[in-house]
RNA sequence: GCGGAAGUGGCUCAGUUGGUAGAGCAUCACCUUGCCAAGGUGAGGGUCGCGGGUUCGAGUCCCGUCUUCCGCUCCA
């Protein structure tokens, strides 16, 4: 393993195992994030987002989309479809691979296809699955004569029909990940989109994975939002581009917040590699639960392109017109987690805070990234002058931004609210207000206070809202 | 997938040797207060994860199942 950090951060641990359950819970008690088909006792890993949960990861996915679209000349969107043709997955290796029942060697750990060992060619569906048959058939690994696990089979493919009847012929996949849509378009996008080597595609989208392991909480789920971008170059450029996308990948994510002691790269070992990767490098947080994998930076090669070249009978090349030469592109991938990065800035947001003895927790979001930017509160609630003076400051914020109003509770307690769900500010209208036209913004992280002209809220808040989002040579790197 | 632990109102939990459920917080209403989780009164909300079984009677015992967490395994 490699790791440009070291493995402890005694002066920085982040959130505790116990803070995670407080994040549980508070996700669930304010509305980030549920468990799916709770009142029949949920599903395995899959989740849903709540009323902030929605927010917060559109705002995620917004915030990608900036860095990755918005912001670049060279790279531009996709939304392809999560039904592919089924023959999209037999050339990108995943039918092979993944839908087959494989057995281990528990001394070497190879794995074998159990149809392919000796004397299982013809062994039917139910026998190849049969725990007792590596006994019953006294099947022994055949690298060194080590004892077979049971048969297991890899199922990571969601599998469907597509029409009216349930056949074999009619079998389509959910897709797995993300990526097999952005290369099955790069001919229609290249042709269309009027770029030249190197550019990219970018895409975020859902996709499924029957996942061995899930678990904590949001971090592995069977259903999950990849925010991926394939970036096409020339092949002898493939190392520099993929020497520039590393470090820009973690620096987004101390753009938006995210404690650049908590994050480190990884790089993957030979024999870790994927099939595909010729290099590859992971951005990963320090989890409650340990150093985790975020985000992925691989050098695919031309592996796919050339794949589907070969396959579909397309020709992927692209013909440069400065050196007249033609090529199969190969790939620089950013393969990012969008449940991932929308938990890690939720858990890398929480703090604990004591005010006058009492403990408050705070999500103190990048302002970019909180679910309400402002909540407009009334100092007394008695006072219609006053009520009506909120309504309307909040509806002409809500124009621009997600404002809420809120009067259920004492001034403090409002505060507090929007503390524990990361509003970055509060803006409260009282008596002085019907007077000098003025109202109260409290930001949540300092607890300062500033008076302003009612009509001077929305610019302050809005010129915060353009600091927050920083540009990314102003942000320190990792 | 294996092993362990746990599932009781929105959250955190209590429920004695089985006798058809409580607390705190939260929510809502009203009164009071008015700049950092104030106070008072009242209200709503749970077939105790789900399904069987034993029993006159099960949150409490038995079986199954689902979900979550921890460990192992696994991990494109």
């Amino acid at each position: 393993m490699t790791a440009d950090k070291p493995e402890v951060q005694a002066d920085d641990p982040g959130p505790s195992v116990a803070n995670l359950e407080t994040i549980v819970s508070l996700s669930k008690r304010r509305g980030f994030i549920f468990p799916s088909s709770e009142i029949y006792g949920g599903i395995n890993a899959v989740w849903d987002y709540g009323q902030l949960g929605v927010e917060l990861k559109n705002n995620v996915k917004r915030a990608w989309w900036r860095a990755m679209v918005q912001e670049r000349t060279d790279i531009v969107g996709l939304d392809a479809s999560i039904i592919m043709a089924p023959q999209v997955w037999v050339t990108s290796g995943h039918v092979a691979n993944f839908t087959d029942p494989l057995v281990e060697c528990t001394t070497c750990r190879r794995r074998y296809r159990l149809d392919e060992l000796p004397g299982c060619e013809n062994l039917t569906n139910t026998e190849l699955m049969d725990p007792e048959v590596i006994d019953r058939l006294g099947l022994k690994c055949p690298a060194d004569q080590g004892p077979l696990s049971a048969p297991r089979r890899f199922n990571l493919m969601f599998k469907t029909y597509m029409g009216p009847v349930e056949e074999e012929a009619a079998q389509v996949y959910l897709r797995p990940e993300t990526a097999q849509g952005i290369y099955v378009n790069f001919k229609n996008v290249r042709e269309t989109a009027r770029k030249k080597l190197p550019f990219g595609i970018a895409q975020i989208g859902k996709a499924f994975r029957n996942e061995i392991s899930p678990g904590n909480f949001v971090f592995r789920m069977r259903e999950f939002e990849q925010m991926e971008m394939q970036y096409f170059v020339k092949p002898e450029t493939a190392a520099a581009a993929f020497n520039d996308w590393k470090p820009r990948r973690m620096a987004w994510y101390v753009r938006y917040g995210v404690n650049p002691a908590r994050l480190r790269f990884r790089q993957h070992r030979p024999d870790e590699l994927a099939h595909y990767a010729k290099e590859a490098w992971d951005v990963e947080y320090r989890f409650p639960f340990g150093w985790k994998e975020l985000e992925g930076i691989h050098n695919r090669g031309d592996w796919d392109l050339g794949r589907h070249q070969e396959a579909s009978g397309e020709n992927l090349e692209y013909f440069d017109p400065a050196t007249e030469e033609k090529y199969v592109p190969w790939i620089v991938e950013t393969s990012a987690g969008g449940d991932r990065a929308a938990f890690t800035f939720l858990i890398d947001a929480y703090r604990e805070e004591e005010v006058r003895g009492e403990k408050r927790v705070v999500l103190g979001f990048n302002p970019e990234l909180a679910p309400y930017k402002v909540a407009v509160l009334p100092l007394l609630k008695k006072r219609e002058e006053i009520v009506a003076k909120c309504h309307a400051l909040r509806e002409d914020l809500a124009q621009d931004m997600m404002a809420v109003y809120d009067d259920t509770a004492a001034i403090g307690k409002l505060y507090r609210r929007q503390d524990e769900i990361g509003t970055p500010w509060c803006v409260t209208i009282d008596v002085d207000s019907l007077e000098d036209g003025q109202a109260t913004i409290r930001d949540r992280d300092t607890m300062e206070q500033i008076r302003v002209d009612l009509s001077q809220v929305k610019p302050y808040i809005e010129e915060r809202l353009a600091k927050a989002r920083m540009r990314p040579e102003a942000v320190p790197q990792p």
